[in-house]
DNA sequence: CACCCTGTTGCAATT
DNA sequence: GAATTGCAACAGGGT
């Protein structure tokens, strides 16, 4: 095998001619190169059970910009005299199956560090060197290596942008121009038995022709990259800003024209290019302005450091992608409230600043740095208190640039778990659109529901007189969602928690463990009882106490109690408002249970109390039921480990887990079933 | 006196 | 407007 005169380029990132390192190499004294893309069925191919359009793993978005950027590749690879090879399954089978059978003796592929890449490199690597082929695989996806970056550093990565700046200096490969053009590529060897395809049409993956109307702005390739940076680079503002980094208001609402991230994230575009005009365009410019000559070399395209920032702690980082086990993040009781995750992912938080930006990444599969800002504080730390790896989820699956790196990098920096510590910094989803954007057009557009909401109340329409919501054609609760959380009371609960979660981390060191996250999660839903109980400004509220300690103290005996709602319990306007200023945090169901409290309303007494072990997951306990759903309220195990009554809806087929002692709840109906009467929202008299 | 390690202090932090 | 971190600079002590 090793004997061969070919050369096999292996095309993963870097979708690209200019600029790529492992492509010539693969070229340089082959008689033939095999240039070879294979498609992983698990990221390509239609799951029906996703989330959203698209595979198991990625939108549709993406899948169709990475079919582009293939098809212009193939293109481009034809005018050198070449072509591109499509071979379908799993990667890693499927290269090794090419190196036993074709006629290589060198594999090329640009360095990966995303640690799906590094595994999959690992696997192939070692079956290449195994049957004596040749390796190459170089850096080319970055400016720097990370891991050059990391040894100069004492073998740990830079934690702040600044010491990463100072450390990373001016990449190695700066000082000569970067080889752009490749003259030409050997011919394609001889496949063998290999079915080799085209490039599959996303109608040819299996997708219908009606999936495919919602159409991103963005064409995939290399040759729309190169067209878009040619022509930004003629824009002084654009230019100036990667330079600089600041907010470009207008950017929000601008056609997306001038956006390049996710050409660098497949490396359609390459960042080393694209650094190396800048710098150009740079030193042109400032020759005529202010700056003295000596600081001319200083300048450098920061923002595109940032990209080198989070690759190089991403890469010296174990478990960069999780809070567990992950020792630069801060371990924080995430709230687990998958209504308010699933109204925040597909758009129906009530804040139409966040839903218009939720709506633009589901469209575009792109939004706006400070937009992705605010939707990320206000998953997370700001207002729902929810984990940010379950945003980072959703940003991965639907971002067309979304980076590994980056993408968690972020997520840590805005949920206050690394990087950035200020929790008490929270974007505001009514002031900070507004500030950029104050007559709500980036709203109209996304939000078309909204299109006629005069300016005043576009950013906070619940506010708005039924008289404008009715001639605005948008009833607030009906037409768009009324606010699922009162941002408010949210931040000061999210602020309190954070606090909390702070001083615990510092007390221990970092080295928090999940016993200790349980803890303090059992003393946050306490207090907040408590906070909720001794509110002032309640009739109702003021004899919550009373209720709750009357529940509990009567029979120690039993792990449960059970509540459920009369019929003629209906909620009244007036108090409901009160109660958005009483809810520390009013979120979900959460809300529900608290409102239920405070409401004081009746209860049934009779229901049974389920006397039984302690529920687990595997034996959970068993709570009775005339209907679909009812509220439980947990009051803990026996002795050490009860706990304050903490209350929750419980539906059928939906096992619920006390937040505070982690036990287990299944409903059975016992009546029937159906809705209980007398609850929800639609109640009217 | 040079060198290394540890602890303290002050400063600045992409919007 | 308050408040947390990483890190550079400095100080002190031991070898």
């Amino acid at each position: 095998m090793a004997s061969g005169s070919g050369s096999l380029m292996w095309f993963r990132k870097g979708l690209r001619i200019h600029d790529n390192p492992a492509l010539e190499y693969a070229s340089r004294g082959s008689a033939f190169v095999y240039p070879l893309f294979v498609i992983d069925p698990h990221y390509m191919e239609p799951d029906p059970n996703a989330s959203s359009l698209g595979s198991t793993r990625s939108g549709i978005n993406r899948i169709r910009f990475l079919l582009e950027s293939l098809v212009d590749l193939d293109l481009n690879l034809k005018k050198l005299g070449s072509r591109l090879l499509v071979l379908k399954g799993e990667p890693g089978e499927v290269l090794i199956r090419c190196l036993k059978e074709w006629d290589v003796k060198k594999l090329c592929f640009e360095y990966d560090t995303d640690p799906y890449y590094q595994a999959l490199s690992n696997k192939v690597k070692d079956y290449a060197s195994s049957a004596g082929i040749e390796v190459f695989s170089p850096v080319s996806h970055t400016l720097f290596n990370p891991a050059d970056i990391i040894e100069k550093n004492g073998g740990k990565p830079p934690l702040s942008y600044q010491s990463f700046l100072k450390l990373a200096g001016e990449p190695s490969w700066a000082s000569s121009p970067l080889s752009i053009d490749l003259s030409s590529i050997p011919p394609v060897g001889d496949v063998g038995s290999f079915e080799i395809s085209q490039v599959p049409t996303l109608k040819e993956l299996g997708y219908m022709e009606r999936d495919q109307d919602e159409l991103t702005p963005f064409r995939g390739g290399e040759s729309e990259a190169l067209r878009r940076l040619k022509e930004s680079l003629s824009d002084k503002e654009w230019v100036a800003n990667f330079e600089k980094p600041k907010g470009d208001p207008s950017a929000f609402t601008k056609p997306a024209t001038t956006i390049l991230s996710p050409y660098l994230k497949f490396g359609c575009l390459s960042s080393r290019y694209f650094y190396q005009c800048l710098r150009d365009v740079y030193k042109n410019v400032k020759k005529h302005t202010s700056p003295p000559v000596s600081l001319v070399g200083q300048i450098r395209p920061l923002q595109l450091l940032w990209r080198e920032f989070f690759y190089t702690v991403a890469f010296g980082t174990p478990n960069f992608d999780k809070m567990k086990g992950n020792k630069i993040c801060k371990q924080i009781p995430w709230n687990d409230d998958d209504e308010l995750l699933a109204a925040w992912r597909e758009a129906r938080t009530g804040y139409p600043w966040i839903d218009a930006i939720m709506v633009q990444l589901r469209k575009w599969g792109w939004m706006h740095h400070l937009a992705r800002h605010c939707v990320a504080c206000f998953l997370t730390r700001g207002d729902m208190f929810i984990h940010w790896e379950k945003g980072r989820d959703v940003f991965e699956r639907l971002l067309i640039d979304s980076d590994w790196a980056i993408n968690n990098g972020n997520w840590l920096w805005l949920s206050c778990s690394s990087f950035f510590y200020q929790y008490n910094r929270i974007y505001s989803p009514i002031s900070f659109g507004r500030k950029y954007d104050p007559n709500g057009n980036y709203i109209r557009h996304f939000l078309p529901v909204l299109k006629d909401m005069p300016k005043e109340y576009i950013y906070e329409p619940w506010t708005a007189p039924l008289s404008v919501q009715t001639k605005a054609k948008c009833i607030i609760g009906k037409d768009y969602p009324k606010p699922v959380v009162s941002h408010d009371s949210a931040i000061k609960e999210c602020r309190r928690k954070m606090g909390e979660a702070y001083a615990l981390n510092k007390k221990l060191n970092g080295l928090v463990s999940e016993e200790d996250l349980k803890s303090l999660r059992r003393k946050l839903v306490t207090s907040q009882l408590k906070t909720l109980a001794t509110a002032p400004c309640r009739s109702a509220a003021r004899t919550a106490p009373l209720r709750f300690q009357s529940h509990i103290s009567p029979s120690p005996a039993a792990s449960l109690l059970v509540r459920h709602f009369s019929a003629e319990s209906v909620a009244d306007t007036a108090v409901k408002k009160k109660v958005e200023d009483v809810m520390p945090i009013a979120t979900g169901h959460e809300r529900e249970e608290l409102e239920a409290e405070l409401q004081g309303k009746k209860i049934l007494e009779d229901v049974n109390f389920p006397v039984g072990p302690f529920g687990t997951k595997e034996a959970p306990a068993v709570v009775k039921s005339y209907y679909d759903k009812r509220i439980v309220g947990c009051p803990g195990g026996e002795g050490e480990d009860e706990h304050d009554v903490v209350w929750f809806w419980l539906e059928k087929g939906k096992p619920h887990e006390c937040p505070v002692c982690s036990q287990y709840f299944v409903l059975e109906v016992v009546g029937p079933g159906g809705p209980p009467d007398g609850h929800g929202d639609d109640d009217h008299h």
